[in-house]
DNA sequence: GCAAGCCATCGACGAATGTCGAAACAAAGG
DNA sequence: CCTTTGTTTCGACATTCGTCGATGGCTTGC
């Protein structure tokens, strides 16, 4: 046992967090654009989802292990998945310590999340 | 049968478009204020929808008729299906003029959303 | 080694979703 | 009127999704 390796931990889901997309206000979406921002909102597009990811954002240090979490009215397997979720869409992170697994969020997806929703300036 | 109440007539698509929430990052969401914000992000999380809200949030004075925007791989029937969906999350609203319908963004959704999103500046 | 706790995966189920063609509805023009 | 054109609604279908209980894999502590 000795597993010593320390972090080949980077996720390889971690390519969907990547700039992706214009302002939706800027020019149609096409095709490729949409699917890729498409994913992301849609991890969003869950109200348990939401709220674990809300739960690890607004956590002490933006990560949080799954035992502080798990509070949201569904069972222990069913806040696994929806994990699984936002870590295959890119928003979380995960990375075991010892007995507890901890969450963390991705902060550049918040930005350019933010950025897709912004209204384009007036154009001249 | 007295009912002289003065406003029936606010549609009931229009309340997912108030101010919802804080910052996901500022605190655990609620229950509640997760199924609202979840609802605004589902909308978005299919990629016809997006491609369909794109154009018109991008098309010339933020409004555009259906027939402009029709051309997004899938059959018209399935076209006017997401516009609805999109409508009933309060993220456009419609309107006939003579022959064709319009659509145009609910910009204080935009707005909101894009808070949802904004990173909790530095406590103290 | 063994039991206990934390978390992920599996298999199954009903519900919701995206899609289409056909049909209905609405406005405009002959 | 009747036809044409633009848009919505309807009914049906396959697929995806959210959920659970049961099970399995790790890590720690006895």
């Amino acid at each position: 046992m000795s597993n010593t390796k320390v972090l080949p931990l980077i996720e390889p889901e971690s390519d969907a967090v990547a700039p992706c997309c214009p302002p939706l206000t800027e020019r149609p979406f096409t095709a490729e654009e949409a699917e890729t921002a498409a994913r992301m909102f849609k991890a969003l597009g869950d109200p348990v989802r939401l709220r674990l990811f809300s739960a690890v954002a607004s956590h002490e240090d933006g990560e949080a292990c799954v035992c502080d979490i798990s509070d949201v009215g569904v069972s222990q397997p069913t806040v696994s998945h929806h994990l699984k979720k936002l870590r295959e869409a890119g928003l979380l992170t995960s990375e075991r310590r010892g007995t507890w697994v901890y969450y963390r969020v991705e902060p550049s997806v918040l930005a350019a999340m933010g950025k897709l929703l912004t209204m384009a300036p007036p154009s001249t």
